[in-house]
RNA sequence: CGAGGUGUAGCGCAGUUUGGUAGCGCGUUUGGUUCGGGACCAAAAGGUCGCAGGUUCAAAUCCUGUCACCUCGACCA
């Protein structure tokens, strides 16, 4: 391929609201173009590695029995609604109505498909385990899209769907596949990609893990220790505190704090720590918009995903009204209306003294004493894990957080749509028994997307070979010069004629010009063909990584590069 | 959905306060000189100033409405 020929340009500037660096080296080596809110173009370069990804994907997923289909990017609404998720999933499920009026939506998983496909075909005991899957368009319609192809509306997506006859092989599969992953983000070059515990969400399930690459521009919050291997995302991740220091038991104590409403202000005001003081986080729930209160540590903060989980409703940050009965700024839990809902976080466990709410406008307690004063609470875990928290797996108070991007994740499903869509097969015993699911995804472009933000520099992005839009980037210094053009061609041709992907750069532009579009196309290696060269002999070629240097005589260059390219593919567990 | 912001040539921007026939840089085309990290000279093409109304002798500029996009937040299998 000539590189003049392909259909694609590059920007000098950076174009405007490009937020991280992967998006404006994307922009800028055109490589992307949005066309809508969070709905992109994606030129021949950027296809060509999402393509080289994809057959990765395909021979890990196919490697452990999986079998490729495709279900229907839209589907109709009464397969949404067997599942119970037309009425349950927001308004990130694009709905409309075809010419009859009839409902319909647009694909953003395919639980339902894959259930609707099997439950006809897989009716025996002796079919099972299977995996089927799909690399697909997917659309949800997200309130915020982001960073370019990191979050988008419209996208595509392997997704896998694999159906057992026991929780124990689902197990097992699951474990399979999360080898798998490991692999396929291994072989695509970011090995770096770690799999960390996760929350279930709306997808159903217990176990699950997400694939994050660490980054400071991911969206999600996880939770590592420093002594062990454990990684949690904060959404999961249990919050212990620690050595509790439970203070000295004092008499309940009314006093008045004039104006003092948070936490910081309460303890300049009384001269206490954030430690010693109980706040309250008030929620409502979406359908009832009845109250919650949680109740936990003054310097903790609430992990609204686990108190949703506990509380089972979906739930949104208070507007705390007139008619309520709340104080806001002073709620405590001593004298809460009746009818509110109140969580006590883990963190107060123990506690003999703190500074409270009294319910009553400029007012606190001090020598608040949980037992004492509300007698046996349920205490959970509703809390954030912080910096220096005490780690679940090793028990040593060395968590720490770090930033990541979810680019796959794998979840242990259930049997939540196989019962809810009436899916059974006959067992060995004769029984009629619904099928335990698991379901497997990997973003395609969001992982080429993080490829990028993880591997690059300030001139371009590096692309792993595995997956690199070609092997081989070919500058032609003085494309007019014949002996140039003759050994470029020759050269191209024999690489070519190997089997390796070369873009070739013959036009008329400076060596400036010709390196800094190179540098953007972030192709692995570079083969620059130049009188200076010829002149001595030789043609130089480097790696894109500046791993790799060489000037090589004119008849061993080819074999060289050759060598080159299949040996870094075999690195990453990949040929030409 | 809440708050803020931006729409002017393919890209980046100025011009809007104070209304007067639309500009700069990059890119593109042609000719010439250059040639190892975004060269130079000369000429040229390219815009109903997001859209629709209104005010005015006159609107990119003022007013009203509307659409789109961006940022922060809410939200997020």
């Amino acid at each position: 391929m000539k590189l003049k020929n392909l259909v694609s340009k590059r920007y000098k500037e950076t174009p405007a609201d490009c937020v991280i660096a992967s998006q404006a080296l994307m922009m800028r080596g055109g490589y992307i173009k949005p066309v809508g809110n969070g709905i992109y173009t994606l030129f021949p370069a950027t296809k060509r590695i999402t393509s080289k990804i994809e057959k990765i994907i395909r021979e890990e997923m196919d490697r452990i029995d999986g079998q490729e289909l495709m279900f229907p990017v839209t589907m109709p609404a009464s397969l949404w609604q067997e599942s119970g998720r037309y009425e349950s999933i927001g308004s990130e499920l694009l709905r409309f109505t075809d010419r009859s009026g009839a409902n319909m939506v647009l694909g953003m998983t395919h639980e339902e498909a894959s259930v609707h496909f099997v439950r006809d075909v897989a009716d025996s005991y002796t079919q099972y385990p299977f995996m089927i899957y799909q690399i697909q368009t997917k659309f949800r319609d997200e309130p915020r899209c982001r960073g370019g192809l990191i979050r988008v509306r419209e996208f595509t997506m392997k997704d896998a769907y694999s159906f057992h006859t026991s929780q124990e092989d689902l197990e097992r599969y699951y474990q399979v596949c999360y080898d798998a992953y490991n692999r396929i983000f291994a072989r695509a070059g970011v090995g770096e990609v770690v799999a960390v515990a996760s929350d279930s969400g709306m997808m159903g399930g217990k176990v699950s893990h997400e694939y994050m690459l660490l980054t400071p521009v991911g969206e999600d919050t996880i939770v590592l220790c420093h002594e062990c291997d454990y990684r949690a995302n904060m959404e999961a991740a249990p919050c212990i505190v620690g050595n509790v220091e439970a203070g000295e038991v004092a008499d309940l104590a009314k006093v008045e704090t004039p104006n003092v409403k948070t936490i910081e202000d309460l303890c300049a005001f009384l001269k206490v720590t954030a430690k010693q003081c109980c706040k309250a986080v008030v929620y409502q729930e979406n359908l009832t918009d009845k109250y919650i209160v949680a109740f936990l540590r003054g310097d903790l903060d609430i992990n609204e995903t686990k108190l949703r989980n506990y509380v089972k409703a979906e739930i949104h940050p208070a507007e705390i009204t007139a008619e309520s009965g709340l104080c806001a700024g002073f709620i405590g839990p001593k004298g809460l209306p009746a009818d509110v809902r109140v969580v006590y976080d883990s963190s107060l466990k123990g506690v003999n003294w703190f500074v409270t709410g009294a319910n009553e406008t400029d007012m606190h307690y001090t020598g608040f004493n949980i037992a004492r004063e509300m007698g046996d609470v349920e205490y959970v875990d509703v809390a954030k894990a912080f910096d220096g928290g005490v780690c679940p797996v090793c028990g040593k108070p060395h968590i720490y957080t770090s930033r990541g991007i979810e680019v796959g994740n794998i979840f242990q499903l259930g049997t939540k749509y196989t019962e809810s869509m009436g899916m059974t097969y006959v067992d060995q015993d004769g029984s009629l028994k619904h099928p335990i699911m698991g379901c497997y995804g990997i973003g395609v472009g969001r992982l080429a997307a993080s490829v990028c933000e993880a591997h690059r520099d300030d001139y371009g992005p590096i692309w792993p070979i595995s997956i690199a839009p070609w092997q081989v980037h070919l500058c032609s210094l003085r494309a007019d010069n014949e002996e140039v053009a003759a050994m470029s061609q020759k050269i191209y041709d024999e690489l070519t004629a190997r089997g390796v992907e070369v873009i070739w750069d013959d036009r008329s532009v400076s060596a400036g010009v010709m390196f800094s579009d190179a540098d953007l196309f972030g192709v692995p290696v570079r083969v620059v063909v130049s009188p200076k060269g010829l002149k001595n002999g030789t043609i130089e070629i480097s790696a894109r990584d500046k791993s790799m240097q060489e000037k090589k005589p004119v008849d061993e260059a080819v074999q060289f590069v050759y060598d080159y390219v299949v040996s870094e593919l075999a690195k990453l567990d990949c040929r030409l």
